[in-house]
DNA sequence: AACTAGGAGTTTTTT
DNA sequence: ACTCCTAGTT
């Protein structure tokens, strides 16, 4: 994952004398020695944290004259959040101040270039402190050096709490706290509020309803979960969309509803069957001593609040509190902040009201515009300098988000350079929209590193064109964040054998693994698990958990005989596994369970088995580095094991094979903030798409859409590139969309006037002939909400004229002609045809183009069908 | 029980 | 396009 690292690489550069660090090689061959410097301490938790730090001094001096070898840098873990942009852009900044002597002996980390007020919040002694400040002023270096400065100071790293809000912040920290102190952090605690909590929860089991073991579900768990509850308790999941109930749930414990209070706020039909649900679905979750993503944050703050002394515990262990990007705080958060931080009030919060970009899960701008009155005698700190980005980018920036109107108003200034104007780009669709981005950036290449350029966009599908033009031209990228490997299908259900092994009453875990690989075990059969299940319980009493009663599951239970032996067989497989294993690794684990299950020989046979193995082998890799160091603590006993798969749910570890070799990063605009560009390209700038329709039906949605803009622009350092494309699939069908309006409220004079990016391929848009034909309104009132929209004004004269070949076709469509389209489409919605067997019929939606385009076409015979053009045969009716 | 086709709902963003 | 679920088939 990539992070912002080149401010840590100007700290480093900014003392010549910095202890170990000084002539590091670049960053990725310095992971890449951390790679199997840290492997020797994986799975062996018996050497001294002394012996720890002797290995990794061991590792610096080999850095000084020794490159890498290439490959051997998967998955170290701190790897991954390596900033990108490290290196040249980093270094064009002049170094900082140079310390007097090296700071790991004297504990100064002051070498750090720091203006008055950002020394003023830095050295800021005890009580609580805030730095509301703008994009690129600072904040997360006064954060880190303020981390760096108390433990240099001589407060042990054990006693630091530093919380995130992702996962790559939390990382990218701990990077730069250690290169400013030269040294490991290990005890220090720093992760996103999701991980800490677990580590609270860990370590306060024996307070908690769950035991140190227990399953973090993620988003799938808990919907399956849901359902199954839902149906114990009496309702049709097929009226009540889980998913919904699951956002309803999840919404109340961001705001530390429990069920109770829940219940007595139900205020439509939906809340009132998640008043049902909803504690039925926490007891559940409770006996399978799991928590979803939300509980962690709910129980938490209820461990803090109500039990006796667990407040005082963690407010006597941690003297201070660091919070980063605090204005995307929730209640659960802000109240886990306060709590925490009660004792002491050391709380030192940074964040910026501009940058809120998580409205939707719950953040509250208000936990930091009323920190002041609610952290009493507060010291506040703002900083009003960017040192990130160009004059030009930065008024732009200004000029962007002064367009909010909730909005507290704020100004920054720079001083660099006006640099080169931003630059718009209209391109034709994603395709052109890509290969335009890649043929800039291979120009670009001699002169910059790869890593210095960047791919931002609002979704995550949007990727894939890039990811597309990049291959083709053969431009190594790494995308961050993007659909995880371990969602994939397969990679889940070999996990669901570890947490089966770590969490024995993990029914979801069970589900999934008894189901795969086949084993003669069908849904009747586990109906009749529960039943025995249930019939085994009391009244009142909990059910044993499903791979329980497997253990036992006979013939005569009601369970077919091969069904009943395959259960039987699962359940000694996995007792067996248990038994085998001598330690805790992650990795001898997996091991055991992919060889008593066979589950490599069944993903072999299986579609794409290769690609599958591939996936599997890439989880190995990742169990095999599993490092524990930034989830462990002298109080936390849990095994490897444990910690992985708590790591996997909360998604702060694994990866997809990236590397940390030069490349683009391509990332959405979330995941961007806090990180650092040289040069940024920002795609996708359509109505619709940026700002997001979806997005906008909440209020203030278009400020929040703003806000992300502004995140987005502040990114880039020296150059900036919008794109937007007149047409885009999305979601499976052709869209014609209008440039953002965000594209309007740019300052015209730093912006370059308009290019268009060269065609690619043929969209051709037919018209005049033929327009009698155009249904009215331009589509079936049925067919969704698609409509080509082409209003007369889009469509001047006759566009691209007919196409290549001649014809001419219906009114309003959209051609697309790639190289390999052979079969020029003249379908659109509204269209009548002819299908040899299903009769005449009405168009009511394309699908795809050329070769691959399917139409819906509603027969007046025989309904609704969708054929594929290219052998369906279809004439015009006329 | 296992497989398959068809359908429905999603495709924002993240822990 | 895509995944997941359901219903109907084998
Ligand atoms: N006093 C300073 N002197 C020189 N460079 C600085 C100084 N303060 C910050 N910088 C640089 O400015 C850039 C932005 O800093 P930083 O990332 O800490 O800002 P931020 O406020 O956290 O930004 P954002 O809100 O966008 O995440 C970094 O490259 C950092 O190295």
């Amino acid at each position: 994952m990539g992070v912002r690292e080149s401010d840590q690489e100007r700290d480093r550069r900014a003392g010549p004398g910095w202890g170990p660090d000084r002539d590091l090689p670049p960053r990725s061959e310095r992971s890449a020695f951390r790679v199997s410097g840290t492997r020797h301490r994986t799975g062996d938790p018996s050497r001294a944290p002394g012996q720890d730090l002797q290995h990794r001094r061991h590792d610096q001096e080999a850095w000084l004259g020794r490159r890498p070898v290439p490959g051997a840098a998967h998955h170290r873990r701190h790897a991954r959040w390596l900033h990108p942009s490290r290196g040249l852009g980093a270094g064009r900044e002049l170094p900082d101040r140079t310390p007097a002597s090296p700071s790991r002996e004297t504990g100064d980390v002051r070498g750090l270039r720091l203006n008055p007020e950002q020394r003023d919040a830095v050295e800021h002694g005890e009580g609580p402190l805030l730095v509301l400040a703008g994009a690129g002023s600072g904040k997360t270096r006064v954060l880190t050096a303020r981390a760096a400065r108390l433990i240099e100071q001589g407060l042990e790293p054990t006693r630091l709490l530093a919380v995130t809000f992702t996962n790559k912040a939390a990382g990218e920290m701990r990077e730069r706290i250690e290169g400013l102190i030269g040294r490991s952090t290990r005890g220090l605690w720093i992760g996103t509020f999701h991980s800490v909590a677990a580590r609270v929860l860990r370590i306060e089991a024996p307070n908690t309803s769950r035991t140190r073991a227990f399953t973090i579900y993620d988003e799938d768990d808990s919907i399956r979960t849901l359902r199954d509850v839902m149906e114990s308790v009496g309702y049709d999941p097929r009226r009540w969309a889980p998913r919904a109930l699951r956002g309803r749930i999840s919404g109340a414990k961001n705001a530390l509803m429990g069920p109770a209070e829940y219940e007595s706020e139900a205020f439509d039909l939906l809340s009132e069957v998640v008043a049902k649900v909803y504690p039925a679905y926490q007891r559940e979750l409770e006996r399978r001593n799991a928590y979803d993503f939300d509980d962690l944050l709910f129980e938490t703050v209820r461990l803090l609040e109500t039990v006796d002394g667990v407040r005082d515990r963690y407010g006597a262990r941690f003297a201070h509190v660091l919070v980063d990007e605090y204005q995307d705080t929730n209640h659960a958060q802000y109240r886990m902040v306060k709590a925490l931080a009660s004792k002491h009030g050391n709380l030192c919060v940074v964040g910026d009201d501009d940058q809120a970009v998580y409205g939707w899960r719950g953040a509250d701008i208000r936990n930091i515009l009323d920190f002041e009155a609610d952290f009493h005698g507060a010291h506040v700190v703002r900083l009003e300098r960017n040192y990130r980005s160009t004059g030009s980018i930065l008024e732009v920036a200004n000029a962007v988000i002064s367009r909010n109107l909730a909005r507290k108003p704020k100004r920054l200034h720079t001083e660099r350079e006006t640099g080169d104007p931003i630059e718009v780009v209209r391109c034709d669709d994603e395709r052109a929209e890509a290969a335009w981005v890649s043929s800039r950036i291979a120009a670009d290449r001699s002169a910059r590193g790869l890593n210095e350029f960047a791919v931002l966009y609002r979704t995550n599908a949007q990727s894939r064109a890039f990811e597309e033009a990049f291959r083709r031209s053969g431009i190594p990228y790494r995308i961050v964040g993007g659909v995880p490997f371990y969602e994939r299908r397969e990679v889940k259900d070999v996990i669901a054998y570890l947490r089966l092994l770590v969490n024995p009453a993990d029914d979801a875990a069970f589900l999934r693994a008894v189901g795969w690989p086949r084993r003669g075990v069908g849904a009747k059969s586990l109906e009749r698990l529960g039943d025995l299940a249930r019939a085994g319980a009391g009244a009142g009493e909990a059910l044993e958990p499903l791979a329980a009663v497997a253990a036992r599951a006979r013939h005569e239970d009601g369970i077919p005989r091969a069904a009943a032996r395959g259960l039987r067989r699962f359940a000694e497989g996995l007792a067996d596994v248990r038994a085998s294993l001598s330690g805790c690794g992650a990795r001898e684990a997996l091991e055991a369970c992919v060889a008593a299950f066979g589950l490599a020989t069944a993903l072999a046979e299986e579609e794409d088995g290769a690609d599958r193995l591939e996936n599997v082998s890439e989880l190995f890799a990742a169990a095999e580095v599993f490092e524990r160091d930034d989830v462990e603590d002298p109080d936390d006993e849990s095994t490897d094991l444990e910690l992985f798969l708590q790591s996997v749910s909360l998604r702060s570890d694994l990866d997809e094979a990236d590397f940390d070799g030069e490349a683009v990063t391509m990332i959405t605009l979330h995941n961007a903030k806090g990180l650092e560009f040289p040069v940024v390209f920002l795609g996708g700038l359509e109505e619709g798409l940026f700002p997001l329709s979806r997005a906008m039906e909440a209020p203030g949605g278009l400020e929040e859409e703003r806000r992300l803009f502004y995140v987005g622009v502040t990114r880039a350092m020296d150059r900036l590139s919008l794109t937007y494309a007149d047409h885009r699939w999305r979601a499976g069908m052709a869209s014609r969309s209008a440039p953002s309006s965000f594209i309007d409220e740019l300052p015209e004079e730093h912006v370059l006037p308009q290019l268009a990016a060269p065609r690619r391929g043929r969209w051709r848009a037919r018209d005049a002939r033929g327009t009698a034909r155009r249904p009215p309104g331009g589509g079936e009132p049925g067919s969704r909400s698609f409509s080509w929209q082409r209003g007369p004004d889009r469509v001047p004269g006759r566009a691209a004229g007919s196409g290549a070949d001649g014809r001419s076709g219906p009114p309003g469509e959209l051609e697309y002609d790639y190289e390999d389209s052979q079969v020029p489409l003249s379908l659109a919605p509204g269209v009548r045809v002819v299908h040899p067997r299903f009769g005449a019929g009405e168009v009511l939606q394309v699908y795809g183009f050329g070769k691959e385009a399917r139409v819906e076409i509603a027969f007046e015979k025989v309904g609704r069908k969708k054929v594929v053009v290219a052998y369906a045969g279809l004439r015009p009716d006329c």
